[in-house]
DNA sequence: CTCCCAATTATGGATATAAGTGTTAGACAAAGA
DNA sequence: TGTGTGTCTAGTGACAATATCCATAATTGGGGG
């Protein structure tokens, strides 16, 4: 077993897989070069004076170098090393570097493996595997830094200092032993836990406490008491209690709760600001004792409390406590009609907020809500699994009672036999794995594999309940079910990955909530206290880093596979011998081919995904992926806005180290607060789900046919006619494009159908909620609800799902702008404001009559473009029209103001482009100018012109081009769309418009290339500056750093340098697209491939180009919308937008639109394009980039001379990393301290240097027959010169927004 | 810019001084350059008592710039010899070789096809549209001795067209409904090592037991192995352990006393014997190897029912009991209705019996999925945004 | 106890898999001259 | 070394191929000192 255990340690880290490659490369051409003769690689143009220091500094480098084998961890796995021999020295443990040198943004080596240890040492610690927890810290105290260390450390000793097993000697002890074998540096930290250790002790007496604290200074005390979350609540009060305490040792944040304290307690009234009721056990999961108790929640005389999102009722406590809040607010109403409405239930939330008639009641209300929903916020979260298992408990004993046979009910107590059957499958897991952990060789383990399969996962799958493990395995698979292009299964990597991001979810939320709950147990902790303790915790940022994606699939791996071994389905067939009973898998694994590449899928038995078709699997949706009851933790780091327990990064992304490294870096030093301000105000936001048009669109949903965007009900594809084996491989082929087509549209059907009916089983949960979106940003800075599957970001249906939970009044101009909205969604947007009025005007007999009547065979609203918002807007105008004063009428519906072509419009300002900027809004004009209508004449005038020359293409098109065919073309122009991409688009107008089909695809072609010259004619210097983005991001990405090579950093491929800006709200962009290397996981279902994230691989050079010009401006539209964002928060409003279509209330819309316009002025008044030059100057300073000069040129000739006397001494071809290694040297030389270093520096002449004499990039000419290619200083082109447009215009541009 | 003249056998004296040397455009594909070993192939192949001068067609698919096509032209005297190719410089080059034999030897056997050999459409309509020939069905009993197909599939993305054709054996429909239409095809070495093959050899993967089970195939010659495949360390080692080295289709240290065959299933090239043909007589560096293939006595139809259950089967290497076991619902039925012997067989082991076998007992399995059960979507492609 | 060598194991890289290839232009890499 | 040829991949959010073999580095185990 000891050599299990060894095997365990060696393979967690792989360190020596690295260590390999430090090894390989050591021995590549560089080294080769540093270590050969010492004067051969001189350039002989240097006198013998000078090559003296140089000799001395390669031989140095040499030395170097054959230390470098020492790097190499080799032999005993690094838990075992005790020397200083494998250690990285402390300036290598951050020195390094992502794509840039002078960013401060630090690249730590060993990324991957520190956080894994950092994983295990949490799990180890928590089970006090004390041999190994040491054996872990030994070896991080050699990967990092001093100060990280001492984190983690003392994360480890509170983790280990928890219980009774371990006595406060005990832990002195290990303080001291790490202190001498790892040079651990305690802080106040350690003191705190220590402080925590003798106060949770009840032995110990007040007057030891004194003592133990009169060991410090004040002002220590202070330091420690900051660390109140590792004390918590109970203990903090004790050392309020001491004597030796006074206000100066406490830190300012918690004066009010000390003085609060001291107030009370001389009162002898303990924090007595939370209700007593009994034991304070909210967060109990498996208290089954609890949920019996919940049931009679009206018991309380309340039925508000109505909707038990998940099947998860709130805890009685505080159902009570808000039903007595409740009560307290509606005591004083008049209406008793009203007042008995609220008590026996039958309003929801929202409408008893709406109909409580002082601001100071609904003030109270709110608040009470918002306590209340914090409460179930954390059920949701920590007990949203547990739900989904009571509910298929509940039905698995119904189907027993009462041998029901209704399919999903049938599905869901399958899943309950499931569980039961899984459950102990996994905990006999857990004993075994534990026993692996422990080296208990009683337990026998199993073949060799799987074994060594166990010993990856064991230290993360036993930190989860089985219980939740099994429920989660079962959710995610059959929420998978259909997806990822098979029918009836999933795709088995999906599959696994999803499962192990799930478990971890779990086990992330399961750790903050307990700790939380560990800080804060003290049952009569004031809520002040509690909450500031919460803040605090979530400043942990990186000690429990997120699990790789190897470590997911294992996990999730040995769960799927004891799902597929244990779950059964019965079948009966009849036969010819009778009828024939068999229970067979309920999932099984197979592989598809895909031109030859295999796939592994699981496929779902057809007696299950009978079930699964078109019923609703509500419980599927992870509780995390939920908007939430309360409003959101504001953003104010890189993880810690969103959910209650919850981790999500700021910054969402996929596999990216250097983004989070750089948006980390920003973070830490303060540069986002604009952003977060920003992104706070849109999580901020409250909604509520419009209840009216979810009753419309819910009765035509179950009718199941299609209506508008509603996808019909379809039980099975339908196949052509099957053809003879020797049919004709020509119709052979025929048919089977059109049987995967019919798959293709089946799926898509029913992946459709699925979609929506997870958005309004989601909406259904939340009528009359109260609810919240956390956003997050892409890697550009567009911001996205967490929540994926109901937001506002959703299409036509979804988003008319959606009302302000607050409301305004409509004010003076409310009502228009209500109408606005109506012809806007209508699909009258083109007309001026006044036209759009009066449109509405004109239609307002049928509004109201879509509104009284939706369900008309012929209703108006049907027929608009967006038609739902359409009905959205109609309920929302006809009740304002009931009203004898419509400015008093109180609005909740959400107003757009959406930008013409936003992208086009901040390449208008950047570009200065006159006629461009008309022609999307940016100058003020009478009434809103179309683009795609501008762009579709300037295409038609060229092909007339074509048709005139003769054209006959020409001739066939002309007069044909209309708005629709350009529109989709126009819009992803600046989205970075491609020829080929341009041309599909035009072609499906082309195909449905044009009668001629056999020629589709030339017009297209033709037509694409119409349309982009149009546009580039257009916006003639806004595509200069789309050139030169182009352009820019070619040369980084092509660029070379000096330190190519270097021994030091062997990690950096060539092309290693990504595009990065900083947008002016000052988040750096980092653009991600790098070449991944991959490796196979073995796993028990099958091998899972798996992408290793770097942020030192080569970049993929094309999509970097391709990608940063449309990058760059997302990036511009997503500052201009938090900024926006963020006045609007001054302001008050009610915020939200999609990208580029701002919401808020009707009455608030003119305020809103001068903000917009404001905040795009503010953002164009600088010179973007001239700031982003620097940027790139400064950072990619040190660079240098292949330049073809001509071949003839005198430069040429020098260098070549110059390679080749480097070649002839050195015996082989001369490389760039030896190029860039005697430039390095040359450059180091230069700033030596010794003066005949200095000399020979600069009379030393490499085949860099003697370039800079030259204006190499004038020297560049492509007509040149024949080039030589040499390496120069990166520079970038000139930025294009402006146009003359003012943006200060656009303050006064009515249709900018509109 | 020298031409070829030659003394071979078959060589057209009449053609002297037509074909070039060396050509500048590959096309991506192999072409012969050397007359000699275009004979040691028409040799091999020993064609002309199958085939009654003039009273036979052939179809020539991608002849390239003609050299062989002229020879077995010159050797058997088709009656209609269709060369399809649509590459430009081939194309003129074949025209010239025509008008050349008109003029001098009044052969106006060829007939040149401008299409795309790749598509299914040039041969039906070369038959039927065209008409351009009409081959004469015969019964499955004996090889066709009416059409004859020649082709040159050594290019990149050839290789689907030969496993393709194949399927047509087993269907015997597009030129196979015609009968046993003997085919000579030029693929790329590695496609012949995977698809010629006997059971037990470790390349052989479900192409190649098609090839087994629905063809007749033979290896007529092969190329010198390109440098890189030739293990350094090349030894000769005693015959056993050479055996069995070489079943396992390694190319690194193959057993074979010389390099050449490195990698083919050492069977095949004793059963065979293919002539070499060196790396000087075939232009563009791939290897190559022709092969001759006639549609078996065995149908798709026979195991269209386990095409699923054999896709399965062939991904991994296990012996068919343990992989058996995930490949449907209730797999585990299909264990007793297998015999046992070949349940302990790896796949690439199993025998035209064997799959004939396995498909019967599959038919008797009461569980058997059903057929939409086996179509496994593949929509990855892009579909439309709106 | 360490050192050395042989044997074993781990790991990364290469290659095959199935079997129509919906489309076109342009960039880029390998290869033939 | 400068050419023609073949291959690859094409907007964003966001979605990823596996099995097997082989060479070689790393580790272990055994033996001798």
């Amino acid at each position: 077993m000891l050599q299990a255990q060894k095997s365990l340690i060696r393979r967690i880290p792989k360190l020596h897989s690295y260590s390999r490659l430090l090894h390989q490369t050591s021995k590549s051409s560089t080294l080769a070069l540093a270590t050969s003769s010492s004067s051969s690689y001189v350039s002989p143009l240097i006198t013998s004076r000078i090559i003296q220091p140089l000799m001395a500094i390669n031989s140095l480098n040499a030395t170097k170098s054959s230390n470098a084998k020492n790097d190499r961890i080799t032999k005993q796995s690094y838990l075992e090393f005790d020397s200083d021999t494998y250690s990285l020295a402390d300036d290598e443990k951050i020195a390094k570097y992502y794509s840039s040198k002078h960013d401060g943004v630090e690249r730590r080596p060993y990324t991957k493996e520190i956080n894994y240890l950092k994983n295990i040492l949490e799990s180890f610690s928590e089970e006090k595997y004390f041999d190994k927890t040491d054996q872990i810290l030994k070896s991080l105290s050699k990967l990092v830094t001093t100060r990280e260390f001492t984190d983690i450390v003392n994360k480890y000793l509170e983790n280990v200092s928890q219980g009774e097993s371990l006595s406060l000697e005990g832990l002195e002890n290990i303080i001291t032993e790490l202190q001498t074998t790892c040079q651990f540096v305690t802080n106040s930290r350690t003191e705190a836990v220590l402080l925590s250790k003798v106060l949770s002790d009840e032995k110990t007496t007040t007057t030891e406490i004194k003592k133990y604290l009169e060991n410090f200074e004040k002002r220590e005390i202070k330091e420690i008491l900051r660390n109140m979350e590792v004390i918590g609540a109970e203990n903090l009060y004790k050392i309020f209690d001491s004597e030796f305490i006074d206000l100066s040792c406490i830190p300012q944040e918690l004066h009010e709760v000390y003085q609060e304290y001291q107030v009370k307690s001389s009162v002898n009234q303990v924090a007595g600001d939370t209700l007593k009721l009994q034991e304070n056990e909210i967060i109990n999961p498996l208290n089954k004792k609890n949920l019996s108790e919940l049931l009679p929640v009206d018991s309380f005389g309340l039925k508000v409390i109505r909707h038990s999102l998940l099947g998860l009722e709130p805890t009685p406590e505080s159902a009570l406590e808000f039903s007595t809040k409740v009560n307290e607010i509606i005591k004083d109403l008049d209406d008793e009609q009203l007042k008995e409405d609220i008590r026996s239930g039958k309003l929801n939330h929202h409408e008893v907020y709406t109909k409580l008639q002082t601001p100071e009641q609904k003030a109270a209300y709110n608040d009470a809500l918002e306590h209340f929903n914090y409460d179930r916020q954390k059920q949701i979260e920590i007990r949203g699994i547990e739900g989904a298992k009571e509910k298929w408990k509940h039905d698995f004993e119904e189907q027993q009672k009462r041998g029901d046979l209704n399919l999903t009910k049938g599905l869901n107590a399958q899943c309950y036999d499931w569980l039961q059957k899984m459950i102990p499958a996994i905990e006999k897991e857990h004993t075994l794995c534990k026993a692996l952990l422990e080296n208990d060789t009683s337990v026998d383990q199993g073949d060799k594999a799987t074994k060594k399969e166990r010993a990856f996962y064991a230290p993360f799958l036993i930190k989860v309940d089985p219980e939740k493990a099994a429920v989660i395995t079962i959710l995610e698979l059959l929420k998978l079910h259909s997806t990822g292009g098979v029918t009836n299964g999933f795709r088995a990597y999906k599959s696994v990955i999803a499962v192990g991001k799930a478990i971890e979810t779990e086990f992330r939320t399961c750790l903050h909530a307990q700790k939380e709950r560990k800080a804060t147990s003290q049952k009569n902790a004031s809520s002040q206290l509690t909450k500031l303790i919460s803040e605090s915790l979530d400043k942990e940022d990186d000690l429990t880093p997120f699990w790789d994606n190897s470590t997911r699939s294992r996990v999730g791996g040995v769960l799927v596979s004891f799902l597929m071994s244990i779950a059964k389905v019965k079948v009966r067939k009849h036969t010819p011998k009778g009828l024939l009973e068999d229970y067979h898998p309920a999932f099984y694994h197979g592989m598809q081919f895909i031109g030859g590449q295999r796939i592994g899928v699981i496929k779902i038995h057809s007696e299950i995904s009978k079930c699964l078709t078109g019923t609703s699997f509500t419980e599927s949706i992870q509780p995390q992926a939920l908007p939430m009851l309360v409003k959101p933790k504001p953003w104010a780091s890189f993880y810690g806005g969103g959910g209650l327990f919850t981790k999500s990064g700021l910054v969402r992304m996929r596999d990216a180290p250097e983004t989070e490294a750089y948006v980390k870096a920003a973070s830490k030093r303060g540069n986002l607060d604009e952003v977060f301000k920003g992104l706070n105000v849109l999580g901020s936001t409250p909604w509520t789900v419009n209840s009216k048009v979810f009753d419309v669109i819910s009765h035509y949903w179950n009718i199941g046919e299609e209506f508008l965007s509603i996808p019909p009900v379809l039980n099975e594809a339908k196949f052509p006619s099957e053809l003879p084996e020797n049919a004709d491989p020509k119709e052979k082929l025929e048919r089977s494009k059109l049987v995967y087509k019919s798959l293709r549209e089946f799926a898509s059907s029913r992946s459709q159908r699925c979609d929506h009916n997870y958005k309004l089983e989601i909406a259904r949960g939340f009528i009359g909620e109260k609810l919240y979106f956390p956003h997050n940003l892409d890697f550009r800075g567009r911001a996205y609800p967490i929540s994926p599957h109901f937001n506002h970001l959703g299409g036509d249906l979804t988003r008319s799902l959606f009302l302000f939970w607050e409301g305004r009044q409509l004010g003076e101009h409310g009502l228009d702008w209500l109408k606005v909205q109506l012809a806007n969604v209508y699909g009258v947007d083109k007309l001026s404001l006044a036209g759009r009025i009066q449109f509405v005007n004109d239609s307002m007999d049928k509004v109201i009559e879509s509104a009284a009547d939706p369900l008309a065979e012929d209703a108006w609203w049907k027929k608009a473009e967006k038609p739902w918002q359409a009905l959205s807007v109609c309920f929302e105008l006809a009740e304002a029209s009931k009203m004898d004063d419509p400015t008093k009428f109180v609005s909740h519906l959400p107003v757009h103001q959406d930008g013409t072509c936003n992208g086009l419009q901040h390449y208008a300002a950047l570009g200065g482009d006159i006629e461009g900027a008309n022609q999307v809004n940016l100058n003020p004009a009478d009434k809103p100018q179309d683009v795609y209508t501008y762009v579709a004449g300037l295409v038609e005038k060229r092909v007339r012109a074509d048709a005139e020359a003769g054209n006959e293409m020409a001739k066939f098109l002309q007069d044909k081009i209309k708005r629709k065919v350009v529109k989709q073309t126009v819009m992803t122009n600046v989205y970075g769309v491609t020829f080929v991409g341009a041309i599909q688009q035009i072609k499906k107008q082309v195909s449905q418009h044009f009668g001629d089909n056999d020629n589709e695809h030339l017009y297209a072609k033709y037509l694409a290339s119409q349309v982009f010259a149009s546009i580039r004619e257009l916006f003639e210097n806004a595509h200069l500056i789309q050139d030169w983005l182009a352009e820019a991001a070619k040369r980084i990405t092509k660029s070379v750093a000096l330190d190519f090579g270097d021994s030091k950093d062997s990690e950096h491929e060539l092309h290693s340098s990504s595009v990065i800006w900083t947008t002016p709200l000052g988040l750096p962009c980092v653009q991600p697209y790098r070449v991944h290397k991959q490796t196979a996981v073995k796993t028990s279902v099958q091998d899972i491939f798996i992408s290793i994230p770097s942020g030192t691989s080569a970049v993929d050079s094309r999509k970097q180009q391709a990608g940063f010009p449309p990058n760059f401006i997302h990036s511009l539209d997503a500052t201009h919308m938090l900024m926006t964002a963020a006045k609007c928060g001054e302001a008050t409003l009610n915020f939200a937008s999609v990208h580029d279509s701002y919401w808020t209330h009707a009455a608030d819309v003119p305020v809103m639109n001068r903000l917009i316009r404001e905040e795009f002025v503010r953002l164009h008044t600088t010179n973007l394009v001239q700031i982003l030059k620097d940027e790139f100057v400064e950072r990619y300073k040190g660079c240098y980039q292949k330049v073809r000069i001509p071949n003839n040129h005198e430069l040429s000739k020098k260098i070549k001379i110059i390679k080749k006397a480097w070649a002839t001494t050195l015996q082989r071809k001369i490389t760039i990393a030896d190029e860039l290694y005697m430039e390095r040297k040359r450059l180091q030389m230069l700033e030596s301290e010794k003066p005949e270093e200095v000399e020979a520096a600069k009379s030393m002449e490499t085949t860099i240097s003697v370039a800079l004499e030259y204006d190499c990039y004038g020297l560049v000419d492509s007509k040149a027959a024949s080039a030589f290619e040499i390496l120069v200083p990166l520079q970038f082109p000139e930025i294009p010169k402006k146009g003359t447009f003012d943006v200060n215009l656009v303050k006064q541009s009515q249709y900018f927004f509109s | 810019m020298s031409r070829i003249a030659s003394t071979a056998k078959s060589f057209n004296p009449v053609l002297n001084n037509v074909f070039e040397k060396t050509v500048k455009y590959s096309y991506g594909r192999t072409h012969l350059r050397d007359p000699e070993a275009c004979q040691k192939i028409i040799d091999k192949l020993d064609l002309t008592h199958h085939y009654k001068p003039n009273n036979f067609n052939i179809i020539d698919v991608n002849p390239g710039y003609g050299l062989l096509s002229s020879m077995l032209n010159y050797e058997l005297k088709p009656k209609n010899h269709i060369l399809i190719e649509d590459k430009d410089k081939c194309v003129s080059t074949l025209t010239g070789m025509i008008d050349e034999l008109q003029n001098k030897s009044n052969n106006d056997s060829f007939e040149l096809y401008k299409k795309d050999a790749y598509e299914w459409e040039t041969y039906s309509d070369l038959i039927d549209k065209d008409k351009l020939i009409s081959p004469i069905v015969q019964p499955y009993e004996k090889v066709n001795d009416d059409l004859l197909i020649v082709a040159n599939w050594t290019g990149m993305r050839d290789e689907s067209i030969i496993a393709q054709w194949v399927g047509c054996c087993g269907n015997r429909n597009w030129l196979m409904k015609y009968g046993k239409v003997r085919m000579v095809i030029f693929v790329p070495a590695l496609s012949a090592m995977k698809f010629i093959t006997e059971p037990g050899f470790r390349k052989r993967r479900r192409t190649g037991m098609k090839f087994s089970l629905f063809t007749d195939s033979k290896l007529v010659a092969i190329t010198e192995a390109a440098e890189k495949t030739i293990s350094e360390d090349y030894k000769i080692e005693d015959k056993e352990s050479d055996e069995e080295k070489s079943l396992r289709g390694s190319s690194s240290n193959g057993g074979l006393k010389i390099p050449v065959g490195l990698g083919y299933d050492p069977r095949v090239l004793v059963r065979d014997q293919p002539p070499v043909i060196t790396k000087a007589q075939y232009f563009r560096n791939a290897d190559f190897a022709v092969i001759e293939v006639i549609p078996g006595d065995h149908t798709s139809n026979e195991i269209a029912n386990i095409e699923y259950f054999m896709s399965s089967i062939y991904v991994t290497s296990a012996p068919l009991k343990s992989s058996i076991t995930g490949v449907a619902p209730g797999a585990e039925y299909l264990l007793k209705l297998i015999p046992k012997d070949i349940l302990e067989k790896k796949s690439y082991e199993l025998t035209n019996e064997d799959i004939l076998e396995i498909a019967r007992a599959y038919e008797e399995w009461p569980f058997k999925p059903s057929l939409e059960d086996s179509y496994m979507g593949d929509f990855t492609q892009t579909e439309a945004y709106f």
